[in-house]
DNA sequence: TTACGGTGATTAAACGATTTTTCACATTCC
DNA sequence: GGAATGTGAAAAATCGTTTAATCACCGTAA
């Protein structure tokens, strides 16, 4: 049995009240008693129990993570980044997944407030709307979602990617998404388009609509592929490699989200990466914030960074006049 | 604000016992008033609230999951089995990243202990026990853990990988592992050791020492690595096939597993996949027994299954007299 | 008539903490 | 000396729920 404030104070002769005071700093003892409770304090170990603590002043320290697919690769970076974030806060962290279906996202945030959560972090699955909720709630997803919105800017890593590459001299792109439902796959891809200079061009595929064969694009002289996800990029790169093409000697590959084999593979995956521990300090300040019924504040997009690795060099025809921008380094900003 | 038992009865003119039998079915109401009062309960959408209910019951329907990391790529399977199962017995998990460090690992049970958890699930982090826990708590780890442990045959996994290889034809072999004093490692590797048939040897790497050259042990006649992970076991693979060689028509690679990206490389790994729902389901299932006071069961070992993709097949000499055993079957048990 | 079950529902206690109110006592000031 | 002031700590209320104890009522049997 774990010790309890009752305990404590039968075992000292003193009142509840006062091991609590004592606790908490809040009311008036006396140095001598206030020595002599966390003295007892730290001897038994005492800890002040969740619930009866929940109970009385409507706090929990708890919060929730409800995720749309766990078994997201993008998912370990994220849920440690929140965990670490709402750690250092005090805070421990609630997970709930919804399957990517609304109704049973529903019922996870229902899950939630009943068990007590004090706020939500929230991956929506598409197409869903996270409103009336009775709990100070942050979204993560796309910059395009309503309300308060914590995430990467996604359309300004599309641009970042495009420019990388066209420094090095590409001029023919292929954009490789897997759903065009995905906002956050559309922002990376709308911005790679508004980044093409004059002169380049890019084609776009959707991986939902079929896997398109990337030796023969290469014959057709794209010499760059972009993919929104490093899972697809890696598809794209063995494929490549398979058919005898060379990386990046023939064709340059580029992915998002940095997940965990893109820096064991040869060559290493270029690609643009999510600042997690940014995000989610940014979340969980953002509910903090809002516990203390502080004004609430707006969208907040954090900047991705590109991780510069061996599958991007130079397009094949491109005169090395002057040195070709950032390449051994291992993470430009 | 959420209705609150009290609301209901008051608007009902009925006491807030009777609510409370309404719901859990327990005590004397009679059909009219049962009726009025669910109805009621329906129409205003009310859930008990877990801070009370928790305080009451002593059981909060939580369960702790302590996890040394989270951002391992193997983290998301398990998570998610973890979570379903839970879910589907109408608990909750909470999580906490130990960071492989025994201190933060404490620190992280009794934080489990304090929030109100019933039970714990604990991935114990290298060298440490788990013990002393004024909580039901099962393990997942290796069988070689004391206490109550769920979790895949390793070593039988092992001797696996080595049988498929050997059907295959498969005579030298570099066994692939991180740590040694990871037991899940050692374990899959002693298994491996022990499969070996006459006339079959194996070298063993720690990548902890450094990683060998595959391409150098391709050419003095190793035709099969085994790593103890997906993630080396891509290493290998990508420079092997940097360096010129075929997989697997060279060599053979095999991982352990079978993480997100495994499927989708090329040529696929094939794998070792653990039944993270059988070993969730197992674990939770233990917890909820302990929670009624059943007597406690046992470690428990779950199969590993082999999940052939295309980095397996024929040792380079190997005369196909007879077919090479299952290879494009995609799940055999 | 009185005692007795049975039924349906209410009352009250309990869980573990926090917080407001109250209280006892000592000191200081007119 | 009595009132005001201050100090330290206890008493009591409260949060939302469950559950044991109690109660009022009615019908029935002795």
């Amino acid at each position: 049995m774990q010790p309890r404030l009752k305990e404590i104070a039968k075992a000292l002769g003193v009142s509840t009240a006062t091991v609590s005071n004592v606790l908490s700093g809040k009311g008036r003892v006396s140095d001598e008693t206030r020595k002599l409770v966390s003295e007892k304090i730290r001897e038994v170990g005492y800890r002040p129990g969740g619930p009866g603590r929940a109970l009385r002043t409507g706090r929990s320290g708890v919060l929730g993570l409800v995720l749309p697919d766990i078994s997201n690769p993008l998912f370990p970076a994220l849920a440690q980044a929140i965990e670490t974030a709402a750690e250092r806060s005090g805070q421990g962290i609630l997970i709930a997944d919804s399957h990517a279906d609304p109704g049973a996202q529903a019922e996870a945030l229902q899950r939630m407030i009943q068990r007590g959560a004090d706020g939500i972090i929230i991956v929506p699955c598409r197409g869903t709307q996270v409103s009336d909720l009775p709990l100070p709630a942050v979204v993560i997803d796309s910059a395009s979602t309503p309300g308060n919105c914590v995430c990467s800017d996604h359309q300004r890593g599309g641009q970042q990617a495009v420019e990388h590459l066209l420094d090095l001299g590409h001029r023919k792109f292929a954009l490789l998404g897997q759903s065009r439902r995905s906002s956050v796959q559309s922002d990376r891809i709308a911005g790679m388009q508004a980044a093409l200079a004059a002169g380049a061009h890019a084609e776009t595929f959707w991986l939902e609509d079929g896997t398109p064969d990337f030796a023969e694009l290469a014959r057709r002289g794209t010499t760059a592929i972009i993919a929104t996800s490093d899972l697809h990029a890696l598809t794209a790169l063995t494929r490549l490699q398979d058919a005898g093409l060379s990386v990046p000697g023939d064709v340059s590959v580029i992915g998002f989200d940095d997940l965990s084999f893109s820096a064991r593979i040869t060559p290493g995956l270029t690609t643009l990466a999510q600042n997690m521990p940014e995000i989610a300090a940014k979340a969980v300040a953002h509910l903090s914030l809002q516990l203390e019924s502080a004004p609430l504040p707006m969208a907040r997009l954090v900047p991705m960074e590109l991780v510069v690795r061996g599958s991007t060099g130079p397009a094949p025809d491109f005169p090395p006049r002057k040195k070709p921008s950032p390449q051994q380094g291992d993470v430009t900003t």
